[in-house]
DNA sequence: ACAAACAAGTTTATACCACAAACCCACATA
DNA sequence: TATGTGGGTTTGTGGTATAAACTTGTTTGT
């Protein structure tokens, strides 16, 4: 039974995954207003993406203000896709039972 | 943004019901063992999804030993489907920002 | 006959987690 | 000064997935 990555079956973090897959990196605000999620959702998810080595994030001053971006790790990017497979088994697993 | 459904969206669930989806009716003991899941926390998943409307729960005796079985009703098929449709969409949503 | 084991689930308890609300700090503006 | 805004983090709470314990009845061993 191949396991679904639980870092990554959530679908805030499924879609901050998939939006990191398409660009070199996005910040906060982006992803923010892009998946329409809070403030403290946003961190809390990053966060957990960030511990498991999916994500780098990097801060830096744009300025006087503080600046967060995320890209997406080597490590996440196999994930998510290995993530994306295993969903593929199960779609194809009422198929497999039919005469 | 579209929703995945909290119901169907955990793993042991989403195979329950993609299992059901190739089958009439499959019972207790094929569903646990095919999946490898508990007996708990099978029945509690079943439990979820006979309260969602998403399968159908039939309880008879075979002989003098309770038997319990599950089938997916209409409105899970329906539901299964546009989870799948949901995903597909988030799947395909990296590549929209690409340029 | 009677205890022990088994069958088929359900109920309970706990540990985790998603989310939102509250908070923090620096800067801008009136 | 105080009021708001940008850019986040921390905290509290309610919900939930899971395993362990329990229930109800049946079968097996002796």
């Amino acid at each position: 039974m191949i396991e679904l990555d639980a870092h990554i079956h959530q679908p805030a973090r499924l879609r901050i995954l998939m939006l990191l897959s398409g660009v070199d990196s996005a910040d906060f605000n982006f992803l923010r207003t892009t998946l329409g999620l809070s403030k403290g959702n946003l961190s809390a998810h990053t966060s957990r993406l960030e511990e498991a080595g999916y994500v780098e994030v990097t801060k830096e001053f744009q300025g006087k203000i503080p600046h967060t971006s995320y890209c997406l790790t080597e490590l996440g990017r196999s994930r998510l896709e290995a993530y994306w497979r295993a969903l593929d088994e199960i779609r194809a697993s009422g198929d497999a039972l039919r005469v």
